[in-house]
DNA sequence: GGTCTGACCGGCG
DNA sequence: ACGCCGGCCAGAC
């Protein structure tokens, strides 16, 4: 029965998760970035992935991935909601003033799991 | 079962 | 200042 002698490693740690319950403690009128996210579970080099994880939350419902954006707050992932539009109207209904896909006061919205957590 | 891509970020030329 | 490239993890073909 010797299948897998695995160090036995946290498995159970897994990255789609974790970034889903970061997403969903957003507040409200606020925004984070990938790499903000990605930083608080310790593996900032993968921003990537938690990009790619919001592709497989954007189907659930408190999963506010629209308050996600990129580094230069840009509206990156907008192309990938219901409308390219989804993302920005949801983000102004918040309080968010978003300019051609732009969030205004990024630096005034922009909030950080790493520091509020 | 191997390979590639993916809503990023940061470093280097 | 700008462009390119590498890196990380996980899912899809």
């Amino acid at each position: 029965m010797k299948k897998k002698m695995a160090p036995a490693p946290p498995k159970e740690y897994r990255f789609f998760d974790d970034v889903y319950a970061v997403v969903r403690l957003i507040p409200k009128g606020r925004v984070t970035s990938y790499g903000a996210i990605a930083a608080y579970l310790g593996t900032k080099m993968s921003a990537r992935m938690v990009g790619w994880a919001m592709n497989a939350a954007h189907g659930l419902k408190e999963v506010p991935a629209h308050r996600v954006v990129n580094r230069q707050g840009l509206l990156t992932g907008k192309h990938h909601f219901e409308t390219p539009t989804t993302m920005q109207k949801r983000l102004q209904r918040e309080g968010v003033r978003v300019v051609k896909d732009q969030v205004q006061d990024f630096a005034k919205h922009f909030w950080d799991p790493a520091k509020e957590l």
